[in-house]
DNA sequence: CAGTGAGCGAGCTTCCGCTTGACTT
């Protein structure tokens, strides 16, 4: 039995510690949180001064009873937990349940893992923070408020039948996405024309290079342009003044959590949950330091391996050291930036993270790279004609620096503003140049583009909102709860109009572009409109975009002592929960109705709304004689934007199409999308195809395809006992009626090989030993 | 798997932040 035992959060990094501090000491790892609010009863006695009630969640008990006995059986504990509010916490819990003394439990913090940094550490024990720990103790309670009873307000006034929840991250994340998509729904793009002029001049070897300038300043309408061009029939072009400028690129900042998911998913197209799963691994397998940070630092250690790369692959010139600073006042760097643990690893064997890895190595080195150095070169033309000027600015790299191996990507790639500029041919003052042709083509403004899962990350650190180990989940939650969608949108065609002076003489032209496409976008659903606007109404304390940097400057008080924690809570508790019981009270129930107009054939109103079951038009009232009709909307319609013709469009469904192999073929929109009918079974309908629109012809292939896809699932088929052998993503499985049995370990190299007899025995087997849920189902206290 | 849409009421849902496996049809 050691000695020491350090408990630390994480089990790969409780491992590296342990190689470090050598045989006197044992490392284990707590997996973070032990203890947690109880559910019942929100786990709070507000009555009494906020006291928490907490609890070990049934998956850690395991862990605590291990680190009870080996507590017990050592001679001292070191609490090892990260440097941040939630670590101190950690500590504290530890200490409570293993029965430790806070008074005189070690406690000690490094932001590195390095050999260095931790013997630094040992070295310096100090005591838990109990001011630190007050302040993650309100944050947990305000946190557990605010969801618990917004949540059950929600299920009590809205019409419909989801599991509803609001929290303090989720519910501001969703509100952004509602006011993007709003913003872009009342955006009124207006277009001007930009004018370019292409030109050639003779260089000193008499060779004729071609070059192009920026017109004076966009033109309003068509006809200022066209005054334009008119002016400059005849002109000649003169070079009137040369500016040459240096001009440098410096390196972004390695990677944090964010900025990890932000790049992923500009360069290699990776979701946020994708990245974190691809960086865990890594880091699991020791390849990259913590990928769950919100710090910019660099160990010196790494900045001297750094350093050795950079000047063994591309010479001493190439580096220069770098400290960055976070920008985000909210970080609380408990860990290092995330980079390679080993720079001399440029790539790795291991496919499926390879790219991840890849793009760390190159961010970290860049990161310690000398500034790209560029010369920007800004020529003016006099026009002979009139008094304005075109201008040709040209870029020449003079030294790649980082550029060598690594550019921050951007969001907005697609942006109409020409980012590359081009090199100028060697021009003089006083040279005239040669005008081939000028365009004045015209340009609509664009609304902000709708948030990726990268760049609303982005947006909610800046606002201080959620924490590295959240974002990612809180993307999900999200959507999990159908207030935000991800999804593609089809842009529509816009026609553009272009005039060309060339010869001296002025053509119009027009030309389309495509507009407003999206690729893997958040869209809001209606309930998430519905839900944000509710909130908004009767919560905007809690929805401000400033609230939690407001509260984040109190819990700060409470950790350096100025401010007392239950009275903080009490704060914020007295006029929120007023809020609470004035909406339960006095708020409508939400139906979100929208009066689209009247059926022309019956005249009656057209009301799009939510139901039960999710947005849809209905026609005619309830307490009408006649029973109302009702037609769900498409997945890419909303109720605040449904045209009343879309509106009508929609009740053409079920669709008869004709007849296939002699039965009736009707297409419709169910529960689970649109599917053809046909001889009593169901077909999905292929993501390309459109219910409205689809034809016969289409219906038959997708029932041969099913039918044969069917096929090769089927391993064997034992008709009497209606048992199925099957393949299925996991392997050969046993289907009997609806449920589904496992095949035993031994037995599935030879699934094709089961008799009945083995199949039942199998069944029978499952059956008296059911494998285990993951989450059983909680006892209901009866008392 | 492929319906429904009003209202009642039982019984359920829910937060954020720290960490990994166990488990899938």
């Amino acid at each position: 039995m050691a000695k020491n035992l350090v408990i630390v959060e994480s089990p790969a990094k409780a491992k590296t510690i342990e190689k470090i501090l050598g045989s006197d000491f044992e490392v284990k790892s707590c997996f973070g949180h032990i203890r947690d609010l109880e559910k019942d009863d929100m786990g709070i006695d507000i009555n009494n001064n906020f006291k928490p009630k907490y609890a070990v969640p049934e998956d850690k008990e395991k862990i605590v009873k291990e680190l009870k006995k080996l507590a017990k059986d050592t001679d001292e504990v070191w609490l090892a937990t990260d440097e941040d509010r939630e670590g101190e916490a950690i500590s504290w819990h530890l200490c409570e349940v293993l029965g430790l003394d806070p008074q005189t439990t070690k406690r000690i913090v490094f932001h590195e893992i390095t050999k260095p940094a931790i013997e630094r550490a040992v070295q310096q024990p100090r005591l838990l923070d109990m001011n630190l720990v007050n302040a993650q103790q309100a944050r947990r309670i305000l946190d557990r408020i605010v969801g618990f009873e917004l949540s059950p307000v929600l299920w009590r006034k809205m019409s419909m039948r989801n599991s509803l929840s609001a929290g303090r991250v989720q519910s501001v994340a969703v509100r952004l996405i509602v006011e993007r998509e709003r913003e872009i729904n009342t955006f009124n793009s207006v277009s001007s024309f930009r004018v370019e002029a292409f030109f050639t001049a003779k260089d000193n070897q008499g060779r004729s290079l071609s070059f192009k300038a920026e017109g004076p300043s966009r033109f309003k309408t068509a006809e200022d342009a066209e005054k334009f061009l008119q002016q400059c029939i005849g002109a000649t072009y003169t070079v009137k003044d040369i500016q040459v400028k240096p001009a440098k690129k410096s390196p972004a900042a390695p990677f944090t959590t964010s900025t990890l998911q932000q790049e992923a998913s500009r360069k290699l197209g990776y979701s946020v949950s994708k990245t974190m799963l691809l960086a865990q691994k890594l880091y699991e397998s020791g390849k990259i330091t913590y990928m769950r940070t919100d710090s910019v630092n660099l160990s010196d250690t790494a900045l001297t391996d750094i350093k050795q790369a950079i000047e063994k692959s591309y010479g001493q010139r190439y580096h220069q050291h770098r400290k960055f600073k976070n920008k985000n006042e909210s970080a609380q760097e408990a860990h290092e930036a995330i980079r390679p643990t080993y720079m001399d690893n440029a790539t790795i064997d291991d496919s499926d993270t390879r790219r991840l890895y890849e793009l760390i190595w190159k961010r970290t080195i860049a990161s310690q790279m000398a500034d790209a150095e560029l010369e920007k070169t800004i020529a003016k033309i006099d026009i002979s004609t009139n008094h304005e000027e075109l201008t040709a600015s040209g870029e020449v790299l003079k030294f790649d620096g980082f550029l060598k191996i690594y550019m921050e990507g951007r969001d907005d790639e697609d942006s109409d503003e020409e980012d590359q500029e081009g090199v100028l041919p060697p021009l003089a003052v006083k040279q005239v140049v040669d005008l081939k042709e000028m365009k004045a083509t015209e340009r609509f403004t664009r609304p902000a583009p709708r948030y990726t899962e990268a760049s609303l990350v982005k947006k909610l650190e800046e606002l201080g909102i959620g924490r590295p180990s959240t974002y990612a989940p809180t993307i999900t939650t999200i959507q999990k709860r159908s207030y935000v969608e991800k999804r593609d949108k089809e842009g529509i065609k816009r026609e553009f109009r272009i005039m060309t002076l060339k010869a001296d003489n002025i053509t119009k032209t027009a030309d389309t572009e495509n507009t407003g496409a999206e690729k893997s976008k958040l869209f809001p659903t209606d309930l998430g409109m519905i839900v944000t606007d509710f909130l908004n109404q009767y919560f905007d304390s809690v929805m401000d975009y400033g609230f939690t940097a407001k509260i984040e400057e109190e819990f700060d008080e409470i950790a350096n002592g100025k401010k007392v924690w239950n009275k903080m809570l009490n704060e914020f508790y007295e006029p929120f929960h007023q809020d609470v019981a004035n909406t339960l009270e006095k708020a409508e129930r939400v139906k979100g109705e929208r009066l689209l107009g009247e059926d022309p054939e019956s005249g009656k109103p057209v009301v799009a709304r939510m139901g039960r079951y999710g947005p849809m038009i209905q026609i005619g009232k309830a307490e009408d004689e006649e029973k109302p009709r009702f037609a769900k909307l498409k997945a890419t319609q909303s109720i605040e934007t449904i045209s009343m013709a879309d509106a009508m469009e929609l009740f053409r469904l079920p669709r008869n199409l004709g007849m296939f192999e002699g039965q009736e073929v009707t297409v419709n929109i169910g529960r689970f999308g649109p599917y053809a009918q046909h001889d009593k079974k169901f077909y999905s309908l292929k993501k390309e195809m459109d219910p409205y629109t689809v034809e016969l012809e289409e219906i038959g292939p997708l029932i041969v395809e099913k039918r044969t896809a069917k096929d090769e699932r089927t391993i064997k088929v034992f008709e009497k006992e209606k048992i199925q052998i099957l393949k299925g993503p996991y392997g050969p499985y046993i289907k009997q009626g609806l449920k589904n049995y496992k095949i035993p370990k031994e037995r599935i190299d030879h699934a094709a090989d089961i008799t009945v007899e083995e199949a039942k025995a199998i069944i029978e087997d499952v059956k008296a030993n059911p494998p285990k849920k993951k989450a059983p189902p909680r006892k209901k206290k009866t008392e």
